[in-house]
RNA sequence: GGCGGCAUAGCCAAGUGGUAAGGCAGAGGACUGCAAAUCCUUCAUCCCCGGUUCGAAUCCGGGUGCCGCCUCCA
């Protein structure tokens, strides 16, 4: 089996063939640090986290950049509200950014660039374009010529005429074309800006992504990756902007994700209708906020509701709990030999795989692993001694699928608390044994409150945490 | 006006020509002091109309409804 992907730019399936063979230039573009992000926000970098993780699962040495954007209109107006530097708003809410994206148990990318470290690629590259006279500058201003560039369009599927025939934007008359943009704006009084060859400014937004990948990465990429709502301009602007001044095709696959929707519209800052995700981590378990994510094809919109966050929840507790019983039957007396359990998890492995292999279909995947889920406790639950081979098999894919889409294994850390819990229960144990439910039930109540569920087997009583 | 997406059970959702995965919730049963967890059983003919086909949720045509992009936006 080889991987598939949806390419936005072909608008088909393709197999997945890397420039370099056995690696992956893969760019995803990353927040602009004015403020924390919303779970909308999050969904790319969830589910692009995730396939980067299936890729490594592959064998591919993937080198997975996503950007900062420290520098822009949002950036500096939202500095001048807090009355700090841009710099100090950057830094704020990088740390911010970190905190949130671990917390939902996003990787670090390879490498995370930052525009205001990169402005001299990024003055190289406008000054190739300016050279191969695919911009011009207007009063320190510098823009990119749409004209000059005969593909503009080509990602979006949109000729120049129809995207502008549609358009809101303001004319401006000193461009050539109203869809021209800019690539460097000249200084404004109380804004940051760097020396250039036209003069003191600061970069367009564009053109940093332009000039970070293929500083990074190379002329050409692998895969982009991002919303969907970047496709017009910004990720056409990057098409313009890098091919113009390389001559070669700037990225092999472009990929978008769905938006999350609420309230059937999408969730955005300027509507007004969204929930951080740091208030949604606060609210709803990260496991479950990332099962939430996965539920759905990541091309398909979503949408964020509380019953779909209880929902996902519920799930991942099934995932989490089977997990758990798996490692109780791994401690325990388990049988030698073969059982067709083994065969029965290889297959839900394959169909794992398959599924993911198949333009990345998490939730398709997830079912596979749902599947395994029953086998592996209804296994357990057999009157004969399970299969030491069986339950070594299933502990073996689920850590698979857990390094890949990390929906299982809660949060361990050592409980602080586990000295008084456990005491608890030894109370609760001896209020049953002489059959003192009142005293019993209100211990299991209190400890339920605190968020510690009791299990009571005939290996005496479990707890674990809510996840 | 241009471009694009979506419509599958109470809810979420996979499936894109061969007779409907999975999850959540519900019902019945097993287990339990009661729960919880778990297991077993049960729960849909795929928005509408027409067509192609031996056969369509899946293809084609026509509707209806919803959403998005064309301005900053993941």
């Amino acid at each position: 089996m080889t991987l598939r992907l949806y390419n936005d730019l072909t608008r088909k399936k393709e197999p997945f063939v890397p420039i370099r063979e056995g690696e992956v230039a893969f760019y995803v573009c990353g927040p602009t640090v004015y403020d924390y992000f919303h779970i909308g926000n999050a969904r790319p970098f969830i589910v692009f986290d995730v396939l980067r993780r299936y890729m490594e699962h592959l064998g591919y040495r993937v080198t997975y950049v996503q950007n900062f954007t420290d520098i822009d209109d949002k950036m500096i107006n939202r500095a001048h509200e807090m009355g700090i530097s841009v710099q100090e708003l950057a830094e704020r809410f990088i740390s911010a950014y970190r905190e949130d994206a671990e917390a939902l148990g996003v990787r670090r990318p390879t490498h995370s660039p930052r525009a205001t470290h990169h402005i001299d690629d990024i003055i190289a590259l406008i000054k190739r374009l300016v050279e191969k006279k695919h911009a011009y500058v207007v009063d320190g201003d510098v823009y990119f010529d749409v004209q000059s560039f005969p593909d503009y369009g080509k990602l979006s599927q949109q000729s120049l005429e129809d995207l502008q025939s549609g358009a809101r934007v303001d004319i401006d008359i000193r461009k050539k074309h109203p869809l021209d943009f800019a690539l460097w704006k000249a200084e404004k009084p109380g804004e940051p800006s760097w020396e250039s060859p036209w003069g003191r400014g600061r970069p367009g937004w564009h053109i940093e992504c332009s000039a970070m990948s293929t500083a990074m990465l190379g002329p050409t990429l692998d895969i982009h990756a991002g919303g969907s709502d970047l496709i017009f301009p910004h990720h056409e602007n990057e098409i313009a902007q890098a091919e113009a001044a390389t001559g070669m095709p700037f990225v092999r696959y472009w990929i978008h994700n769905g938006y999350l929707m609420i309230d059937q519209e999408k969730m955005s800052k300027s509507l007004g209708n969204f929930l951080t995700a740091r208030a949604a981590r606060g609210k709803y378990p990260p496991l479950a906020i990332r099962l939430f994510m996965l539920s759905a094809h990541y091309r398909s919109p979503i949408n964020f509701s509380e019953e779909g966050l209880l929902q996902a929840k519920s799930a991942a507790e099934r995932l989490r709990n089977c997990s758990l019983e798996l490692d109780e039957a791994l401690r325990g007396k388990t049988a030698s030999g073969h059982s067709p359990l083994v065969e029965e998890i290889a297959g839900h492995r394959q169909a794992f795989m398959a599924q993911m292999d198949d333009d990345f279909n998490t939730a398709g995947a997830l079912g596979s692993l749902f599947e395994t889920v029953r086998a592996v406790n209804g296994h357990i639950k057999e009157e004969l001694l399970p299969s030491r081979a069986g339950l070594e098999a299933a502990r073996r894919f689920l850590d698979e699928a857990e390094e890949v889409m990390g929906v299982i294994k809660a949060p361990v850390a050592d409980d602080p608390d586990r000295e008084r819990i456990e005491r608890l229960i030894a109370e609760r144990d001896e209020a049953r044994k002489v059959k003192d439910f009142t005293r019993a039930d209100a211990l299991r109540d209190a400890l339920a409150s605190e968020g510690i569920i009791l299990e009571d087997g005939s290996q005496g009583t479990r707890w674990k945490r809510e996840i």
